[in-house]
DNA sequence: GAAATTTGACCAAG
DNA sequence: CTTGGTCAAATTTC
């Protein structure tokens, strides 16, 4: 593929970034055949990580900009804001598959459900879910799910408010949780990113639903480490691998968590899949510098 | 027995 | 009146 002569300045941003995340995979590879400092080495992955979720987001907005000939889309998100103003803070659509049933849709938080709802329209019913530190902590943080009438193995869930709770336990930004009876998997919930808080709100309702690139992104870095909650540079890392965005704008987003029927997440880490998940980046980063 | 879920009732908005 | 969201009593689970 030729690059066209007249490319878009997203583009342009979308390459440089991977660009960057190449070069920065590139020395970590260097690092790890030749050790030397664990610290560079996490700076590096997350740089990486970084990099990679800001050409993601880039896509997304140029993506949605390009389906703004669709009124459709456009109509409902505006009236969506229109109508829940008061309670406009994230809006999450997410798919989750796990053949788990919706027990699974564990994002890191304790939600209580307080109720269920047929919605007219659809096969199946929309449970309602509270944060439940809502009265020892005051967090407001609300999600609905429901299971996709498309595809069944999906779950769509809107978050509504964003937790205050976890952000009254630690001063740091980032948002990831390991409960103790699930020590083995990551929990990555939503997080903002800086480029996007720069944006105008109605550009944030994304629908990443055709991000293919995300969901395997997000698939080769679902591996953790217990302890990461010690270790300062596995919260950025974390940090950089936020699925969702937007905590404080008051924008909806939309995102695809797939089933990891490839990498499983459940899997405890070890430095091969670590480097397996860096070898997929530099071919994927490969790949697009073809382009 | 405490915590979580279920489910019908209630309410506000359109 | 219909619909979606919440409440709260009843029930279930641990």
């Amino acid at each position: 593929m030729v690059m066209k002569e007249e490319m878009l300045m997203e583009e342009k941003l979308v390459i440089n970034e991977l660009e960057q995340g190449k070069e920065l995979a590139n020395q970590l590879m260097n690092n790890l055949k030749f050790p030397s400092s664990s610290e560079l080495d996490m700076s590096l992955i997350s740089g990486i990580l970084r990099s990679y979720e800001n050409a993601i987001v880039m896509l997304s907005l140029d993506q949605k900009t390009l389906k703004r000939s669709s009124p459709e889309r456009i109509d409902q998100s505006n009236k969506k804001r229109r109508t829940s103003e008061k309670k406009m803070s994230e809006k999450v659509k997410i798919c989750v598959g796990t053949g788990q049933e919706g027990t699974s849709l564990d994002d890191g938080y304790c939600w209580r459900k307080y109720g269920q709802k047929v919605i007219h329209g659809s096969k199946n019913p929309r449970g309602y879910y509270r944060c439940t530190h809502r009265f020892t902590r005051g967090c407001l943080a609300v999600k609905q799910v429901q299971k996709s009438d498309a595809d069944p193995s999906c779950y769509e869930v809107k978050y509504l408010e964003s937790h205050t709770c976890k952000a009254n336990l630690s001063t740091t930004k980032f948002s990831v949780s390991v409960p103790k009876d699930e020590p083995k998997r990551v929990h990555v919930t939503e997080q903002s990113v800086d480029i996007i808080k720069h944006m105008k709100s109605e550009e944030m309702m994304l629908n990443l639903d055709d991000l293919e690139n995300k969901k395997d992104i997000f698939r080769t870095f679902s591996f953790s480490y217990p302890e990461t909650e010690n270790i300062p540079e596995w919260k950025n890392l974390m940090d950089n691998l936020s699925p969702t965005t937007t905590s404080e704008s008051g924008i909806t987003n939309e995102l695809l968590y797939t089933s990891s029927s490839s990498v499983s997440v459940a899997n405890s880490p070890t430095a091969d899949s670590c480097f397996s998940s860096l070898e997929s980046i530099l071919d994927l980063s490969h790949v697009w510098s073809l382009m």
